[in-house]
DNA sequence: TTGTACGCGTTATCAA
DNA sequence: TTGATAACGCGTACAA
């Protein structure tokens, strides 16, 4: 077992000094060729690598992105993770997850630990908790203490900071309008509780579209389904209670099961009714009939949140500037496929 | 913004020495009540925190877990990495994730990169080209610094290292023996190509449990799928060419394409054909019919990989003593939907 | 009971 | 052209 080398050994080996070393690695003009060539030989012979943990030290830096999210076996999640992770590595980043699992708690110590010195900024969504508890004094220290924050998916209106969002209240309007132009006439939207202010959103551009194209706008057509367990037989009950139509889903999970019960009680999607659902993941493409949906592109999202981040960390502003924040938005876009008929 | 405070600042306003403050911090019992007092409260109310990249160059050892895995839009590997955040957090550690997305070169760069004093040890699943190559020269590297490395999943017979795998073989033989005891004749396997050593392992336990319990084994019921792209026509040619009645899939995304095309063609599902496939995902719960699904327990795989690891990391063991390595086997399970009918 | 000195691995500044 | 020194933040053996 050979541990990695130092500059001190390869200092001792050479019998030169440590700073000799140093700067040789460097390529500094400070250094004779001669003993360049051999200390750059040895260096590469035993291959040298500085150690990041000492670089960390020093500059006062770690190259570490933290990555706080709720949950890490969700389809847009690791979307967006792959997207910071991708533009992270690009520019010599590496990435430290911390999954909250919805849990307030979990997400304020995760955060502590983080933020004594193990990364360089934040890039998070909210837990469940954190929503509901309306309680964000994490963040502020967080910030308090110089890191740059960037928040996406479940923002916080109250905090200022780098953000990117979708336009959920808008391309929820357009899918409630496809279900319109289509000839349904009750839309039906299955949600969930509105602490989550996405889904909330989306509740909003569900109603606008059915205000303002002149539909009728029933409460009793909106299903708040709760946070876990029992959606089957929740869904099941609206069905008997409620008509409608069409049906706007806040994720691909409620889509399919709506799709379920619905082809179980014999209606035929989408001639009896139409489906919708947020998310576009495996769901989305392999059930039956495929169903159209509203592709979020996570990926795209962590790509944006990462490059925010870094060009935060890396123009590091000076004394008397005014920091600024930006809200990126990320378009949504409808993907048809056999859940909703054609225009009419 | 306030920078986090530093024992020297804590000894400077306090006017006593660096050690003094550390000391009294610790509650060592060197140091005077009232000093130890005065010290603590004044850390509290300025909220100090040691400096985790000082703690990492001082005890040579970050708390850090280096994770490399193929993909992380992936449902086996994000549970399998919950397993181990969630392990590696009890414990105190942090994970640093890093995506090889299948290739080789990125799995070098990133394990070096990791490799210069980020990380304690490593947990990984190696990319397919990797597999394909044949060269596991870094991984040797790595070991050879002195870091503990846990394989899981895909991993390698000639490194020797602590290994979690699942009992793949055992597990199709199991899947292949229930349709045998459905009263199904002839059974087809869909795979990968076999430079995935699971699926080789998969195909194996195929091919015995056919051959043990006296049915046929034809080579030409082993449809090979190409790696990307394609499957869905080549699924359908499949259908034209070859008879069964029943089929094993390595992955459930090839289960829920099998039964949506046979479904097309007019065959029922379990009735005239069966289907069971790999991985528990939401696609086998949410699919028509539901999925007869292999439950590959990532998330135990992830904490026993992460115990393993953390194990190793902790004793670290002495000069003469032999060092030990061990492979752990969870234990698939059989959960069986309605893709599959009864015992006959 | 408190403080000094050293080391972890690196770089930057200044002196030789 | 090279080397000594200090600094990043912490912990600890040893000296005072």
């Amino acid at each position: 077992m050979k541990r990695k080398i130092t500059l001190k050994q390869i200092a001792r080996e050479l019998e030169v000094s440590i700073s000799t070393v140093s700067k040789a690695l460097k390529d500094s003009d400070e250094i004779s060729k001669d003993t360049k060539q051999k200390i750059q030989a040895f260096a590469k012979l035993y291959n040298y690598r500085p150690n990041n943990i000492a670089l960390s030290l020093k500059n006062r830096r770690t190259k570490n992105i933290g990555v706080v999210i709720p949950d890490i076996v969700h389809h847009f999640f690791t979307t967006v993770f792959r997207g910071i992770e991708k533009y992270a590595n690009e520019r010599g980043y590496n990435v430290i997850v911390c999954v909250s699992d919805e849990s307030y708690d979990k997400e304020v110590v995760n955060m502590e630990l983080l933020a004594n010195g193990s990364i360089d900024g934040f890039i998070m969504s909210v837990s469940a908790e954190t929503q509901q508890k309306n309680d964000f004094h994490h963040l502020r220290e967080v910030m308090d203490q110089g890191f740059p924050l960037v928040l996406f998916d479940r923002v916080i209106d109250e905090i200022e900071c780098d953000k990117v969002v979708m336009n959920d209240e808008e391309i929820a309007y357009e899918a409630t309008c496809k279900f319109l132009e289509e000839g349904k006439k009750k839309v039906a939207l299955v949600t969930t509780e509105s602490y989550f202010n996405v889904s909330e959103k989306r509740a909003e551009g569900y109603r606008r579209a059915l205000v303002e194209q002149g539909a009728d706008y029933d409460p009793k057509l909106t299903l708040v389904v709760p946070f876990r367990g029992g959606e089957e037989s929740c869904i099941d009950a609206f069905f008997e209670e409620e008509e409608f139509d069409a049906v706007l889903c806040v994720n691909e999970v409620f889509a399919v099961q709506v799709m379920g019960i619905a082809q179980e009680k014999g209606y035929r999607v989408p001639e009896d009714i139409s489906v919708i659902g947020f998310t576009n993941g495996l769901l989305s493409r392999y059930s039956s009939p495929t169903l159209t949906t509203i592709a979020q592109h996570g990926e795209r999202m962590g790509e944006v949140a990462a490059e925010m981040l870094i060009e935060k960390l890396e123009n590091e502003i000076g004394f008397e500037e005014e920091e600024t924040y930006r809200t990126e938005i990320i378009e949504a876009t409808l993907i048809e496929r056999n859940s909703t008929g054609k225009k009419k």
